[in-house]
DNA sequence: CTTCGCCGTTGATCCATGTCAACCAAAAAA
DNA sequence: TTTTTTGGTTGACATGGATCAACGGCGAAG
């Protein structure tokens, strides 16, 4: 397929007509014919090992990422050398776009396993805006996802309980690994107990612990980072179900 | 002045190029040239008197707002009641960034004062920014600011101790005055206790003890929302300076 | 195979912040 | 003006989660 397309420095030309994130990647909703023209638009696939950032905070912005394969963290650190991770991201989720506002990063993105990205160069992205009609409404609801979302983040941390916090996570990662044709049920995670509790503004001990009172109560089945939900509606009454009187 | 401009519904044409918030709103960074063809974003503008929504939860999406005068909440609701604020907002910055996503508002946006908006319909804006250079990226930036703005809530909800996000609080609300041509130092808060400890994830109690401590301590002067800084850098130290080993 | 280091679990204790309650001051209503 | 309502302060006490500490197990490296 695509024969005469020059090969890339990774073996394969990227495109993202070709590509089978589309449904969940920045061009999820596009026409076909929009799509198409999408294709100049991935310069290039870059790979990063586990434990390697993808970019830093301080770094000149220039691209956007898609994740082609595997996961990452993002973080922001203070001068005190206290950090705090803001997301967690899967396959067809966009990374970077906190640079685009002062043309510099401002977080760490940094993969959780052997990872690939597509690299978006920002001009050109900006460019191709312009031309393609639906480009930019995409975009646009991209990030307006990720302001959702992050208001969502500011709900958990801000009103919810340890225990509650843990269980909204753990349905989200369900969500998410369903979205992608993977288990609802079960699955692997990719971070440490100490990441999650920097996410959701808990200690590691805190969160280990919230992990055995539910597999106690036979909400969830967990070794090690292997997670079965045996009773997501459980775990969802736990969230809303607060103890009387209104929480935190 | 503008006498020869058609006077619309509220006795003024709006219009960006004669708007005095320039400096702060999405027109930002724009050349001259660009901006005369923002004249036509701005379709009307619209009073909101305090305590009343702009918009709600549940809302179609179809314009976003610039605040010409005063200032807003902005809050999510969980099924259970309990709320929280994701960010109070004040002149020249934008409302309304979450409806793109699904079309639909995801929070509530309230006046904590009689205020007015400028209406930017939303699919004009998507047309001029394919025609106007520069309108693009600016809304890019605008976008993105809210979202690094955002990250910076979680690391305060995730990993600061009351004193420090009350501090973090206080010195972001002076700076935004500053950019304002207010004083920095002395200021009358619009929000309520309840809805600042809404905000930082605190019970209203705690965030009273906490002014009543900063005054003791001589870093600030309170009378009910009326507050002067006395010793901006004891603040900024405050926020660095955690207790030996690393907070939360 | 063995060793080492990281990660996760669990227990005991402490403390920051939540909760409950009383009271006061300012602003709004009458 | 007086009355009422709302918002803010302060105290006493309760508690969820942090902290400190010990230990166990898996996986990587040799």
């Amino acid at each position: 397929m695509r024969a005469s397309v020059p090969i890339s420095v990774n073996g394969l030309k990227t495109a993202c007509s070709q590509c089978n994130l589309v449904e969940l990647c920045l061009p999820f909703g596009m026409s076909d014919s929009d799509l198409d023209q999408l294709d100049e638009l991935v310069g290039a696939r870059r790979k990063v090992k586990r434990q390697q950032n993808l970019y830093r905070a301080g770094d000149p912005f220039e691209a956007i990422y898609a994740i082609r394969a595997g996961s990452f963290k993002t973080d922001v650190v203070l001068e005190d050398g206290r950090d705090q991770v803001t997301g967690f991201q899967m396959t067809g989720e966009i990374l970077g776009l906190d640079g685009i506002s002062t043309g510099t990063h401002s977080c760490n993105a940094v993969a959780l396993e052997d990872s690939e990205v597509c690299v978006i160069s920002y001009a050109k992205l900006e460019e191709l805006s312009h031309k393609v009609e639906g480009l930019q409404l995409q975009f646009h609801k991209v990030m307006s996802r990720e302001i959702v979302r992050d208001h969502g983040v500011m709900m958990l941390l801000g009103s919810m309980r340890a225990e509650e916090r843990l269980a909204a996570f753990l349905l989200n990662m369900s969500q998410r690994f369903t979205a992608r044709g993977f288990s609802a049920a079960e699955f692997h995670l990719r971070m440490t107990r100490e990441e999650i509790g920097s996410y959701l503004g808990l200690k590691l001990e805190t969160v280990s612990r919230a992990f055995s009172r539910f597999q106690e109560e036979g909400l969830i089945g967990v070794q090690q980072k292997h997670i079965r939900l045996l009773d997501t509606a459980g775990l969802r009454k736990l969230i809303q179900h607060q103890t009387a009187g209104g929480g935190r």
